[in-house]
DNA sequence: GATATCGCCTGAAGGC
DNA sequence: TGCCTTCAGGCGATAT
C-alpha cells in the first residue's frame, strides 16, 4: 500500500514526466473516483497545463495552469504513464490523456482511490489543513514528543492518525516502532522523551530506507512505468509473522490492533 | 472532544 | 474445476 516513501517516489518519476504536458482529454468509468463529480472534474482539469507535481502526506497534488486536483491512491491505486499505444493494464479507471499520445493511467483494484478536482488555493488549504506534520519535514523531537502526549491511545495507532502525523502507514508504523523497541500497544502518553526521540529517528530512518529502494512493492504498489519497489526486501517486522527476529531469534508475532494486522517481536519490544 | 466501530470495495488465497 | 469464505486496509461517517 503506498505510504509516504511510496507516493514520494512516484511524485519524483511524476514532475519528470508529466510536468509541462496539457491534459487534452479524460476517460473515465468509475464516477466514484472522480470528485466532486466526473464532469466537474473533467471540466476542470480539460486543457489545463500540469506546471507542478507536489506532496503532501499520502496525498499526491497537481498544479495546473488553473487551479488543482489531487490524487488519493489509498490501498491499491497506481499511476502509469503510459503510452497509448502501450497494451492495456489492469483495474485502469481514468485515463488522463496528453498531447503525443502519452497518458497517465489511475489503476485501482479496490476502487477506494480517488482523483479530485480543487478550483482554488484556499479550497486546496482547507483539505490540507487536517493534516499533521510530516516526520520528514520539520518536525522536531520536541514537537513530536508533545503530540504524543496528548493521547493515551496506542502508539501504533496514533501514528497512523493522519491528523496527528501525517504520511505514516501500516508497513513503516510496526516497521519504526520495532527499531526503537516499542511495544505497539503502549500508551502514546506513557513513552519517556527518549522513547518519542528514537521512534521519531526510527521513522525517518524506515522512510529514508523505503525512499532508497523505490517504495515496497505488496500485491500492488507499482511505480509510474509498473516497476517494482524493493523496500518489502528489507522489512524488519512488518509481514513476517512466524519468521525470527533478525535481533535475537524470537519470532515475529502478529496482533490485530484498531482492526489492522500488527507484527512485533515479543522480546524486543515489551510493553 | 476523544475514542471506537463500521462501511466502502474487490482481488487473492485457502478450504472443501 | 468451481464455488464459497476470509482477509487485506486508509479513511470518512457515525456511534459511544
Amino acid at each position: 500500500m503506498p505510504e509516504l516513501p511510496e507516493v514520494e517516489t512516484i511524485r519524483r518519476q511524476l514532475e519528470k514526466e508529466i510536468v509541462g504536458k496539457t491534459i487534452v482529454d479524460v476517460w473515465w468509468d468509475r464516477p466514484k473516483m472522480l470528485r466532486p463529480r466526473p464532469e466537474a472534474f473533467v471540466n476542470g482539469v480539460k486543457n489545463r497545463r500540469i506546471t507542478g507535481v507536489e506532496r503532501k502526506a499520502k496525498l499526491l497534488i497537481f498544479e495546473l495552469s488553473d487551479g488543482f486536483f489531487v490524487c488519493h491512491l489509498r490501498l491499491s491505486g497506481r499511476l502509469l504513464v503510459r503510452r497509448k499505444d502501450d497494451k492495456p493494464d489492469d483495474y485502469v479507471h481514468v485515463v488522463l490523456k496528453f498531447e503525443n499520445n502519452k497518458e497517465l493511467r489511475f489503476a485501482e483494484a479496490r476502487l477506494f482511490g480517488y482523483m479530485q478536482y480543487v478550483e482554488s488555493q484556499e479550497e486546496l488549504d482547507k483539505i490540507l489543513e487536517k493534516y499533521g506534520p510530516e516526520p520528514l519535514d520539520d518536525l522536531t523531537a520536541g514537537e513530536f514528543f508533545k503530540i504524543l502526549q496528548k493521547t493515551s491511545r496506542p502508539i501504533k495507532l496514533v501514528l497512523l492518525d493522519q491528523n496527528r502525523i501525517a504520511g505514516v502507514g501500516n508497513i513503516y508504523a510496526n516497521d519504526a516502532l520495532f527499531l526503537a523497541k516499542i511495544h505497539p500497544r503502549t500508551p502514546a502518553n506513557s513513552l519517556s522523551a527518549s522513547q518519542s526521540s528514537s521512534l521519531l529517528k526510527a521513522i525517518e530512518q524506515v522512510f529514508k530506507e523505503g525512499l532508497k529502494y523505490g517504495g515496497a512493492s505488496d500485491q500492488w504498489y507499482r511505480q509510474v512505468h509498473g516497476e517494482k519497489g524493493s523496500y518489502q526486501e528489507h522489512f524488519k517486522v512488518y509481514g513476517q509473522a512466524g519468521q525470527v527476529c533478525d535481533v535475537c531469534g524470537t519470532k515475529i508475532k502478529r496482533i490485530e490492533l484498531g482492526g489492522r494486522g500488527t507484527f512485533f517481536c515479543p522480546q524486543c519490544q515489551t510493553l
